[in-house]
DNA sequence: CAAATATAGTTGCAAATGTAACTAATTTGC
DNA sequence: GCAAATTAGTTACATTTGCAACTATATTTG
């Protein structure tokens, strides 16, 4: 009788990471040209002016927690916003390794200006779907991201 | 009375775009580890070994299609393979800009010990669904594919 | 309280990536 | 059948990213 060593099928197209990454792809060109193109922000300096405007005073090493992103690519984002004085940053007085980030009046009104863009074409992806579906597939990403990363809650 | 102009909320962690990319990321990372680790392998070489196992004899330009990945970047992983001798290349005869793609012996062995590993990965994370909620994911994101990108199938 | 260790954030450098320009082969349209 | 336009794939250059080393401050420990 002859041994059959059957390799199992792997098809790119049904693979989670694959369409994962894809589907993450594609969603993000689009709101990242919306930032770009509108406002000249790249998505890291968007999410950090998103956090500072949640949590005004706090450090880039919070941000960074928050956003999933490491310290230089905070620290880069923060550069470019202070640039653009859409951000400020005082001395923490209790410890003065760290700064404290604010958006800067223009920088708030850049972030009131985007956030209605950014939950329209957010509204739109999800228009393709039922609340019930919406509220689903929150849970089903829950789930996964806790597999994905046990020890760390992801957002 | 007072015009009281409410600006609408956005929290980061609950925005559908940055929970696709966290979630995207940290999976992502978990399956390049392995592909690096072990193999020697970037993401995008381990995409074009998967179709060219696939589908024996397929161009760079095909490749760039099933995989989301732009010509160049599939050029340099193609570069990438055939250095490592994992790909073979023979000109094609009826279009002389073409390159017919194949895995090399070698490449099929390491495709073949890569499959389970990447299957065991993703069961990994199934794991934590249900038969039902894996379906569910599967078909949510469909949907959401076809949202963000309309003009084109994404898989 | 001084030395060692840890933390916040930045900078420099190497590797990865994206865009545009390019070469070579093919197809189209007159 | 030939010039113009298109397509496959690579190369060059600029930009972005990721990692390690660094500075400065704070905390720990003996």
């Amino acid at each position: 009788m002859r041994k059959v060593t059957a390799t199992p099928a792997l098809n790119l197209r049904s693979f989670l990471p694959f369409r994962l990454s894809v589907l993450s792809n594609a969603v993000s060109r689009r709101i990242a040209d919306l930032y770009d193109r509108e406002f000249g922000l790249t998505i890291w300096q968007w999410r950090v002016m998103a956090v500072s405007a949640d949590s005004p005073g706090i450090s880039a090493t919070e941000i960074g927690q928050r956003t999933q992103m490491d310290k230089v690519a905070v620290s880069r984002a923060v550069a470019g916003l202070l640039e653009r004085s859409l951000l400020e940053r005082k001395a923490s007085t209790q410890d003065g390794r760290r700064a404290l980030l604010f958006l800067s009046p223009a920088g708030r009104e850049i972030y009131e200006a985007i956030v209605p863009l950014a939950l329209a074409e957010e509204a739109r992806l999800l228009d393709v779907l039922s609340t019930r579906e919406a509220a689903d597939l929150a849970r089903l990403m829950e789930k996964l991201a806790h597999a994905a990363s046990p020890d760390q809650a992801l957002w």
